[in-house]
DNA sequence: CGTGAACCGGAATTCCGATTCCGCTTAGAA
DNA sequence: TTCTAAGCGGAATCGGAATTCCGGTTCACG
């Protein structure tokens, strides 16, 4: 697949992580909206090199993404090492949904509707719903969650969320009236 | 304000109609994103047309969310007749948010963060907020719904439900586990 | 150093949907 | 029936953002 590719430039790879900053911070405030030629400003760099790094405005609004994924991934791979299965739970729940507040391209990614938009980051996707799946799993055994609880309801339940953000107060409010309604 | 404008001629009312239809259909199944072209083409008219009844695309989905608001509201005042005050609220639950699912627009008109953009339905938002705050109180007077359950929480509650439309089965499952946190 | 493959900058181009413009048509008052 | 203000159609224009292109620059290997 990938042939061997040799490894890039040194000022390359500098640039490469410039615009993955700028590109981060960006759509984190503002959403696809961004504009690939402010992400280049803001890095430093003119829009060709934002191009000869990324093949379109969806490429790498999807690095961007699926680095978040991961992140919330490696998030949950570490909550699952709590023995309180509860506690497990909600740390994932509150950590993952205030990552998920922070930035607005993730969020607009996890809220819209699955697109081919976002093939290409399918594995990531899947990588944290099975962690997810685990967690979940966990809590209703130790009957921390009503025992028909699933992972599916766990996106119901984040995505009902993120509906109410990025006001804080708002979605922390939401999800305490949902916690109560998720309890055996 | 509103001069003595003459009433339309007998065709550019019909016109008016089969505009607001077409886009009422075009909208609902696409958001904002239908364009004017096709609203035109499905009205059997040409752009020029629509353009003379709406002074732009914004306009003319304004139109269209608030009669949505103006029916949701109308719906709440009905509701509102019941004696179960417990009823009222869950008829005004499943009923608004049912109208939600049907029409993308005014889901994504709900779902955004207020905008400048729908400054000209503030007045039929606040309309519904009114009868909504009434339904509600009724429902916390007579212990239906837990004490600190305010407008606000509606709010919060249909929103979390329309982020997982519009598949019918998940939000009504949604609105279930939600109803489960809001009782006292 | 000397070279050339990699890179970079950013003006120019492409795309695409909203909006305008104006000559033609028609309802409906006289 | 006539006349004209009100209406209509849709090609042409505008505008704003993505993407391309290519002459000039810079690393890094010999």
């Amino acid at each position: 697949m990938t042939a061997p590719t040799r490894p890039l430039r040194a000022d390359a790879r500098r640039n490469r992580e410039a615009i993955l900053a700028a590109a981060g911070e960006l759509f984190g405030e503002q959403g696809d909206e961004a504009q690939i030629e402010e992400v280049a400003a803001r890095a430093g760099l003119g829009v060709g090199t934002v191009y000869r790094h990324f093949a379109d405005k969806q490429a790498l609004l999807a690095a961007i993404v699926g680095r978040r994924f991961e992140a919330a991934t490696e998030l949950a791979r570490s909550v699952d090492e709590l023995t309180d299965a509860g506690e497990a739970f909600e740390r994932l729940l509150y950590g993952y949904l205030e990552s998920v507040c922070a930035d607005s391209a993730f969020r607009r990614a996890l809220l819209g509707p699955e697109e081919p938009r976002w093939e290409s980051i399918a594995a990531q996707k899947e990588a944290f719903r099975e962690v997810v799946s685990r967690i979940v799993q966990r809590a209703v055994d130790a009957a921390v969650l009503r025992a028909d609880f699933g992972v599916d309801d766990f996106v119901r339940v984040t995505r009902g969320a993120m509906a109410n953000m990025p006001d804080d107060a708002d979605w922390r409010r939401h999800v305490e009236l949902q916690l109560e309604g998720i309890r055996p």
